[in-house]
DNA sequence: GTCTATAGTGCGATAGAC
DNA sequence: GTCTATCGCACTATAGAC
């Protein structure tokens, strides 16, 4: 079993706790009360709607095809949102604090600088593996935002980078790391993540699996880090 | 005087030159038969939807907000295109193929595959600065396509990848460089080119220039190239 | 070639029966 | 809660005057 299957198993957060957070924190806005039957179909229409997202964009996909996907009537799609861009924010703010949350909660005891960043890399890339399509519409879909809602975004885009640079400020501190820009290596960092989910179907024709891809990434960081005062 | 503004000013190819070619390509498909009319307007409508496709994406934007960018009436426009979708495949078929091209030609007269690496990246980013609004285009509307026109796409995404993979196969043979696996790199070569263009807010924040991020990236991938046998 | 006006289509959203 | 039926609207595309 690999480590990725393990993390799969038992440490990964599963679509009804986070449908059921959804829900609790949303009350006021969907119209089902009985809390099962709001997480039930909250999971069935927040997957149909990152799947189709995933494919087509979330503005080119329509409520008709998102009713055909869940085998909800447009009617009943309403009790779980207020309107189209509703869930659109729905799905906006669930994910985007929620990498962060995590990254941070797991790096919590990591010994050395070197460990943090491997366990750092790892962690995301094992995240964006199980909910791809959510990463994916994060990215894509950024777009259709408001003006504020905008701010959030970058200031999230920075709040996941800003976790890897701040690893890499320990590593210098403590003389393990050299590294010219640590800026420009975090950023490099997060557009290597990113890959992993935004060009799923390349790695998975190479048949590289997330562990391997894990290591690539923090090797390549790595060499970077000690070769390049060279 | 930069490397880059050299490149601009010397070397680039101009939006005139490219929608002339453009419009003789498609001769059958647009209405205006005065040249010097058709490749004034084309230049107008190419720029003005590329800048709207990145601000709220292809699919978003409507004729209308053309019509607003460009001057033109909704009417007019139709003399430049048969449909927007026709619009969407002139603006992808046209992008496809240009970088590719171009950077074989620029790179048959280096003569190591360091010098052809670093050539190579230099390039590609000086594309992507100049016509950002064209290759966010291409990576981000790559989905509104065909059944056919998406193998293209993917084709075309392992095109430039192909050139990356050759010039580090090239490198290994005459033994000055030591890698792990060349598609792996070849992969992230090409992830950190599009972080370039697609993250353009965050590297001007960080007052980064187009040759500063060029060098980066070559040493990152250099010293990976290097150190990672150890 | 370019305009204005409009036909035809498919969308998001809602009303009311069950 | 969920369904069916439908409203009003914004869109793409075209027709016909200039």
């Amino acid at each position: 079993m690999s480590e990725f299957d393990r993390f799969q198993r038992e440490q990964a957060p599963s679509w009804e706790d986070i449908c059921r957070a959804l829900y609790r924190k949303n009350r006021n806005k969907i119209r089902i009360k009985k809390e099962e039957v709001a997480v039930r179909n909250l999971q069935r229409v927040l997957q149909a709607a990152l799947t189709l997202s995933r494919s087509k964009g979330f503005h080119a996909m329509t409520l008709r095809d998102l009713s055909r996907a869940t085998g909800l009537s447009t009617g009943a799609l309403y009790s779980c949102f207020a309107s189209k861009r509703d869930l659109h924010r729905i799905l906006w703010e669930q994910g985007v604090l929620f990498t962060v949350r995590y990254l941070r909660d797991r790096l919590r005891n990591t010994a050395s600088p070197v460990e943090r960043l491997r366990e750092a890399i790892r962690c995301h890339i094992y995240l964006s593996e199980m909910f791809s399509s959510w990463f994916c519409f994060l990215y894509m879909d950024a777009r259709n935002l408001s003006r504020m809602e905008k701010g959030k975004a970058i200031r999230n885009e920075m709040a996941t980078e800003r976790i890897f640079h701040a690893i890499l400020m320990d590593g210098m501190r403590s003389g393990e790391f050299v590294i010219q820009d640590g800026c420009l290596t975090a950023a490099a960092i997060k557009a290597l993540l990113q890959d992993w989910y935004l060009k799923r179907w390349k790695y998975r024709r190479l048949k590289v699996t997330p562990d391997t891809y894990a290591e690539y990434v923090a090797q390549l960081v790595l060499a970077s880090i000690n070769g390049m005062s060279r």
